[in-house]
DNA sequence: ACGCGAGGTGTACGGCGTACACCTATAACG
DNA sequence: CGTTATAGGTGTACGCCGTACACCTCGCGT
């Protein structure tokens, strides 16, 4: 029965979008390490070797589907606004809104062993907004490198567990441990300062911790521009003169 | 033939220490990829399951690793000399020699999903220099956050290849594209801007650059310490007042 | 002298990415 | 309308990986 057009639908073709979406699905809901060739065709009813049809291999697939992620960042506005550093600020919190979105892209991100041209496309807009708004090519790069990581809308922490022990005898356990041999750690734990009345060592805001590292960095870069800073005044320039 | 004390002496008994420093090595050699439980059970001369005796499990290997790793760094003087900023510096760039030493290891330390003790001592010891210099618990929580992986020693910049192209037609080929669709990166990549005669493009100093981002954020902390700043008053409180 | 336990071995399983040969349904064309 | 080329899905297989489990074999304390 050749009824291409089944209730049901005949299984549609495979096309290298629907395995790139599939496979930003499939990430999303199973993890980065839940991603592999088996477990996607599983999903698209298909055996592994029809994705070698659309993507080259997995690497090849890794860099769709941090395309895929990248083109859900709000393009930045044609007129700059209100300065470069707003935009700039602007673009990095709608990056990493979009990176948020899909917990693995940072996993996915960091091992790309070159950059994409959805990467590339992402930094020329970047650059565009410093450049545009006057910042001098030398200070440009230098807060590029800055920006670092943070300019792909993430920061792993290293170290950062995931949720902590929530039996009170094991919290108790801890906080002695830490206490005999970590003091300092104990109380920068306890020490979020924002939001008072936050639950004991767990209310560390990410949010506003990554807003502020971000801050330091564009408001020095900004004081350095101002100032009409140049490389040669040497590394360590920044606050001193 | 059954010679005990051979010339080249029977194979020393296994200990965890030995597999940790082979492991080390191996990796130094092989990269974090050419690291595997049967790779290093090879080189040790010994079956893969041996390596079990002695350490947990791969990742249990990886925390001994990274524990080995973190003991090369120099600790702080116990006398803070020049100020909490200078001692911070310092420990930040030891770090950085450290870890440069061992280019796998930054991938395993992002991969650790808790904090080992040895990084536990690594912070506190980051921390004990902020309290001891007077930074309040506050902006000692926050700086830390920011300082974030530069910490630990490295920042991976993403999309950072390898070896650049080598064959002249195929930089120009490169060249070309940039130029048609990534201006800014490529104007970007020319300006280096720390040492003029540098070879275009390649000459980005890694270690400028970390200086650079690891002074911003100091400098930014330094100011925000220095005029009594607190959380409450907002996240871009830095350089706007 | 003996036995016991720490430490090294062998085999095996299930997962991974993917090379390669094969089949099949479609669409272009005489 | 029949033929055929081909894009796309299949099946099998290989060589890696981490590691569970049963086993053996020393060397040491008794």
């Amino acid at each position: 029965m050749p009824e291409p057009e089944h209730p049901a639908g005949r299984r549609p073709r495979l096309t290298r979008e629907r395995v790139l979406e599939e496979a930003v699905a499939l990430a999303d809901e199973a993890g980065f390490d839940g991603l592999s060739m088996r477990t996607l065709a599983d999903r698209l009813g298909v055996v592994p070797m029809a994705l070698y049809k659309h993507v080259r291999d997995k690497e090849a697939l890794l860099d769709g589907m941090v395309e895929t992620v990248l083109a859900e960042v709000p393009p930045p506005p044609d007129e700059p606004g209100a300065g470069w550093k707003a935009a700039a600020r602007t673009r990095v919190l709608d990056t990493r809104r979009a990176l948020q979105r899909h917990p693995w892209a940072w996993r996915a991100l960091e091992t790309r062993p070159a950059p994409t041209p959805a990467m590339l496309d992402h930094m020329e807009a970047m650059l565009r907004i410093l450049r545009g708004g006057g910042v001098s090519p030398q200070l440009t790069h230098h807060a590029m490198h800055a920006l670092g990581s943070r300019i792909w809308g993430f920061t792993q922490e290293v170290g950062a567990s995931g949720p902590p022990p929530t039996d009170p005898d094991e919290i108790a356990a801890v906080m002695a441990a830490m206490a005999a041999r970590w003091p300092a750690v104990l109380e920068s734990a306890m020490s979020a300062g924002h939001d008072p009345d936050t639950t004991v060592g767990a209310g560390c805001d990410d949010d506003f911790e990554f807003a502020f590292a971000l801050d330091l960095i564009l408001d020095g870069t900004e004081a350095l521009d101002a100032r009409g800073w140049t490389p040669w005044e040497g590394v360590a320039a920044g606050a001193e003169g």
